[in-house]
DNA sequence: CATTATTGTCTCATTTTGTTACAATAATAC
DNA sequence: GTATTATTGTAACAAAATGAGACAATAATG
């Protein structure tokens, strides 16, 4: 049995059968990343949490930084082990720096509840900085995998998170700031809907970030106006009142809007 | 003599004499920090600078953060080092880890520029990521004291930066471009200007900061529109036309506004 | 074919911003 | 004193953006 996917599959284990552990000196020390995953199902903005099995603890996906990889890659490569998605939508927010953030108390429960409480992680119980990040991911197109090494990752809506460890809830409440300061400016809808969408869709998710009411035709005349909408063909949904357009951003003429897109991001 | 500031007074130096220096295990290893400190000398936006002597070298102002310090308390520690002043406001925007951003070969010529290439300073040669601040201080009040260990600090306008060392100017561009998205958010104008100041003044500055031009009557009707300057006595300068008012920002009744003040981030 | 809910757009009122104009005023020159 | 000068505070109007409501078009349903 593997080391428990603490952080991520860490595929640079060493390779002993049985003797498997994060190595300390391959990673800089004191030093993690989490990520906040942001997807929207429609309805409501949700955030992928993590439960480490048996200890009853909920926690932000994060990881190590290898000494010989950008910070910006450990990441991404968190996420392509979570989500199974590449060229995701990634944007660091906030490093995390007090001295008091770390919990060796429940750090030493996960390592226990999955048997590797050696001395080889002892390193883990020490004080960590951590960077952390947001993503946007299209909900429909991950399966948050279930993880093969005894804990389980979850959907959960912003607004009923499980009890976070350490200051996981105030990173996710930052991250949920800088997302709506961001609204406007990063173009966030791209991330979180499939490439062709309705008016009401894109509102719905300016909805759930903002966490308020938006006038329809306000909404609408606002984003037309910004010219940044392509519109297509009719979206029939068999229901009894008019079929809406489908709409896509389009990612031509973007001088003035700041280039964080997924596509761009790779 | 003691170790060259490198990134501050090392007020918890090994004290044998001559042999003093960064120990290695009193810091988080592979993390420093850098600060952009900007000032407003009444025309320009300012940005303090190092220089190291013999090595033509320019940097940002930075440090290590102790083990048993907070990050946002390293970072103050080493501003009241360089500014003398405390109660400084003070934002983190980003971490750089890009794993090719640290320069061994310089930070080798400091060392040795300064007789300190000793053993216990190799750690200083491997890789850095760093988080990065910007402060926004009273130009006036500030004496950037010409350090005493072998380095000058001098400010230098935004737009005529010496050529610095490692990624610096690139943290110097995020720095001020984040500046410029907080403007309004923050009540910026408030940490670089005298507590009183006049409209103009407080106009010269936003268009410092954005680098372009307003409209006086636009400006200045927005901002009392805004509802949170306090108007005082008339400034009489001594020129041949209408005294104009001073202002102050108004403390009281700040709800919306996020409270990123000086006064209350002590 | 009438009913229904939703969508796209129009209109008008309100608010915000751009632009110009102008009176008030401190010093200076005479 | 008094005219001159540059700057300031504010008013006035135009243009643009937003709020609020109305309404016709239109896919399904019964």
């Amino acid at each position: 049995m593997r080391f428990c996917s603490l952080f991520e599959k860490n595929t640079s284990l060493n390779t002993k059968k049985s003797e498997a552990y994060f190595r300390r000196e391959d990673y800089i020390e004191n030093l993690s990343y989490d990520s906040v995953i942001f997807g929207f199902n429609g309805k409501q903005l949700k955030i992928l949490i993590l439960e480490y099995h048996n200890t009853s603890l909920f926690a932000l996906p994060g990881g190590f930084v290898r000494r010989n990889e950008n910070l910006d890659e450990a990441v991404k490569r968190g996420l392509k082990e979570r989500t199974g998605l590449q060229h995701i939508y990634l944007e660091q927010f906030h490093t995390f720096g007090s001295k008091g953030r770390s919990d060796p108390q429940a750090m030493k429960r996960i390592l226990e509840a999955n048997r590797h409480n050696r001395r080889e992680h002892e390193w883990m119980l020490d004080r960590f900085l951590t960077v952390a990040y947001y993503a946007l991911i299209n909900y429909d197109e991950v399966n948050p995998q279930p993880d093969e090494f005894s804990d389980s990752i979850n959907w959960y809506p912003i607004d009923e998170l499980p009890p976070l460890m350490m200051d996981h809830r105030e990173i996710v409440e930052k991250a949920l700031q800088t997302l709506r300061d961001n609204l406007e400016k990063k173009l966030v809808g791209m991330n979180l809907l499939p490439a062709k969408f309705t008016m009401k869709q894109l509102q719905q998710v300016y909805e759930a970030i903002l966490g308020e009411k938006l006038r329809r035709t306000s909404f609408q005349r606002r984003l037309l106006g910004m010219d940044i909408l392509e519109r297509h063909e009719k979206l029939y949904q068999g229901r009894a009142h008019k079929a809406p357009y489908l709409y896509s951003f389009r990612l031509n003429d973007m001088n003035d809007i700041e280039q964080s897109i997924t596509l761009l991001n790779k």
